[in-house]
DNA sequence: AAAAGATTCAAATGCGCGTTTGAATCGTGT
DNA sequence: ACACGATTCAAACGCGCATTTGAATCTTTT
């Protein structure tokens, strides 16, 4: 009997789920290798949850907390300045993306959604990662102050936050080694650079006249 | 009797089954989906290609000839500045990635591997995408000069290559309006602010002393 | 026109999946 | 000790899938 089985089965399912969900997606995953994971039997999870699918709804909102419990993105201090609000973003979704734990499995699930949507993509945009998105359209914005149109703001945002979603999508490739890639410096470093990178690229949106 | 039967049955099969792959996955499109797209047996795949993987094997190299064709990145001019053979090189990855026709196709079963690889994804970085690695390092390197470690021009090539990447990942999310976004310019317009936002981004890691 | 080969076709095969079932077992209050 | 609801379990069900089969139908060669 293995070492799992000191929480009950319903807590057991939803470990074993968060993990399987974010390593192969919603669709690839089997109730059976869930089960078997939790060491639970094949109906165990009909019986807790209903079906599969809402058993991946709670998955995520579990990864969801999970992720912003141990590396929270969400910004308390009101003080900080827009660059300092910025670069506490990208640190803490670094963080969050190269988490080898369970802080890691909603951007893991997350970026299976991307490739392969499932039902909860409007769950997972309306009631998860919204709150995301208002923080760093409020920092970026700052930067680039009131001159600069709406779209160009959202271009911008999407320049910064694509690098690093790109660690977050690209992660089961640079595992294989599919890419000849050298090795990468620590998550701090890269996140450091993304945030360098990407201040320099707004002050470059600010020299140009073309608003 | 549809106006698609002007070809054989053989390239019917494989028209049909770059869009499906392209559109839905290796795992996701069935069999049944592209013989009937096809206006064939269902029989017919096993006969002209032997069976799925070797199908979609042969769709990839398609679309890859296809993408290549339409919006080559392959840059014949030797005597043009690093910056401009950034610059087209982004222009031309936005455009693939824009395409609605097939020379889009390659772009999307890629994003598919990304999030789930298959067994194809050796043959993919191995034989379609290295040239364009190889073509970007020698831009991304020529404008950071010899002062640069590999490693940072790997950071910077991951900075730039991202901004682009994302709007291929993305783009089922943005058909569907999951994300609330305001309506996108015109895909020559992005690939400019990215060329813009890139460039800037390379001058900052110049600025800075910490090589 | 006959023979030989290439291609198409409807049906069947075998497998893996999510879900259901009904009995067996456990835990708890009386 | 008993009863009763909660939980676990092995087995089965129904469905969709990739692949195979063997006959039917075209196409080419002689």
């Amino acid at each position: 009997m293995g070492a799992v089985k000191e929480q009950d089965t319903r807590s057991r399912l939803l470990n074993a789920a968060m993990a399987l969900f974010a390593e192969r997606g919603f669709v690839q995953t089997t109730m059976a290798a869930i089960s078997e994971r939790a060491e639970a039997n094949i109906a165990a999870v009909n019986y807790h949850f209903g079906d599969k699918r809402a058993l991946y709804v709670e998955a995520l909102r579990a990864a969801f907390a999970e992720a912003n419990r141990v590396y929270p993105v969400i910004s308390t201090d009101e003080a900080m300045s827009p660059e300092g609000r910025l670069r506490q973003h990208i640190h803490a979704m670094i963080s969050q993306i190269f988490s080898p734990s369970a802080a890691g499995y909603l951007c893991r699930m997350v970026a299976k959604e991307f490739a392969e949507p499932t039902f909860a993509v409007d769950m997972i945009f309306s009631e998860l990662i919204s709150q995301n998105r208002e923080q760093m359209w409020s920092a970026v914005s700052d930067i680039l102050g009131l001159d600069v149109s709406e779209q160009r703001i959202h271009l911008a945002m999407v320049s910064i936050v694509a690098q690093f979603q790109f660690y977050n999508f690209s992660r089961l490739i640079r595992e294989m080694g599919g890419a000849p890639e050298l090795s990468l410096p620590d998550p701090d470093a890269i996140a450091e650079h993304i945030y360098q990178f990407s201040l320099a690229g707004l002050k470059g949106m600010l020299a140009v006249d073309t608003k």
